[in-house]
DNA sequence: CCTGACTGAATGATCGTTCAGTCAGTCAGG
DNA sequence: CCTGACTGACTGAACGATCATTCAGTCAGG
């Protein structure tokens, strides 16, 4: 974890690699747990027992039980920050590092698809000063992505479009491979989905020196 | 409640019509509280009182607080089968139903924002075969969506789309707006929000006599 | 010996669910 | 009409289970 955002947990321990490693030991197992049995159904006891550790020793590390899904979301959004800028590395192309983003964004889903269930399962049960937390971390993962919109702007290729938004939809389009991952799956592969998706966006954004440059770089496509 | 999916859920009470009725009253108090506190922090005793009636009452309604949870979710989705039709009832111009039937999903998310939100808080709560009949339910009022875009299509004012996956993703738009509302409003009123949302799918769909048409619906539009 | 990490049984609070009992209404028999 | 038996909706206090949290005590290393 190397959070931008870190969030005043307070612990007993005083030993701080001490505490990142126990944080990280409980919170994998909490994750694991939170996701697939949700937040209210899994007893601290049980994170203790899948964290190898007992229960009062996780009373060391975090105040209550809300602290340990605040440390479990966060990881989950920061994995966004880990994986996204390694799919982007090299790729040079804005219209290739935008498509690169939205597929890794779509791929660290697909990969953790109930951990980000999570995220809009419980986000709501923290209280609203570590929700406020969440907001800012997501906004943050955000910034990738409109990044790589302002560059293909900035190279002509698209349209002076409203990056918010569009950032906003294409977060959205790669959450929705969780949100409705029972429907999506029948009917698509992963890599089905994200070509569709990435093709939907462009027809929104490209002008006509993005629509030629599209064209050689993907020859195939009509 | 002109519910297509029945749900088999058990009282002992006999007498339909008032089965009915204090069904709705419980689902009206739950929904409410639910939507502002979530399902495991409500109480039965809580959703009885604001109800008028006692706890024991409610147990002669439902078998358990599950159900209680799946009538309320259930409820919600059908408020949307309720508005979209009536909102597309007298609209003939294909183009013009389908935004009508955008702006209706996306005004009943808004109005019922805090519910909309409950369905996917919580929808992950109840035992799978419940959750069945959620999907079912969102399936059946998707179609209201995918029966627009077929018309476009007919129409010749689409191009033959994935009708199935543009349904989905207008499905999500309207969704966003409750998912994402703490970002979104800051920055766009609900119209504006539609009709930014509009003139993106359409940009994904129109056929170059979907264009034509398109200006001469709506000819302040560049 | 201390110190501080660690343990896990005990505590106390919180709820879902039940059930013994109330009460209004119905109806048969006188 | 009355009456008394009966029905079934309704009540809410009590029960029992479940957990978050605590704390008295253990143990290792310095």
């Amino acid at each position: 974890m190397a959070n931008t955002i870190i969030p005043e947990i307070k612990s007993q321990v005083t030993d701080e690699v001490l505490v990142q490693r126990r944080r990280q030991q409980i919170v994998d197992a909490a994750v694991e747990l939170f996701s697939s049995q949700g937040y209210y159904r899994t007893t601290v006891q049980e994170v203790a027992r899948k964290a190898g550790v007992s229960t009062g020793l996780i009373y060391q590390y975090v105040q209550d039980k809300e602290d340990i899904l605040l440390l479990s979301i966060l990881d989950i959004i920061d994995s966004y920050q880990q994986e996204i800028p390694a799919a982007l590395a090299g790729v040079e192309d804005p219209l290739l590092r935008m498509r690169a983003a939205l597929a890794a964004y779509c791929r660290v889903v697909d990969q953790r698809r109930l951990a980000t269930l999570l995220t809009y399962r419980s986000a709501r049960s923290l209280s609203s000063d570590r929700r406020q937390l969440i907001k800012a971390a997501e906004l943050d993962s955000n910034r990738l992505i409109a990044d790589c919109i302002r560059a293909c702007i900035d190279a002509g290729l698209f349209e002076p479009v409203d990056v918010d938004f569009i950032t906003y939809q294409l977060v959205m389009f790669a959450h929705t491979w969780a949100l409705k991952h029972w429907r999506l799956a029948e009917q698509y592969s992963l890599n089905d989905y994200v070509e569709k998706g990435f093709r939907l966006y462009l027809h929104a954004c490209l002008t006509e020196a993005g629509w030629r440059h599209f064209r050689l770089m993907f020859p195939s496509a009509a």
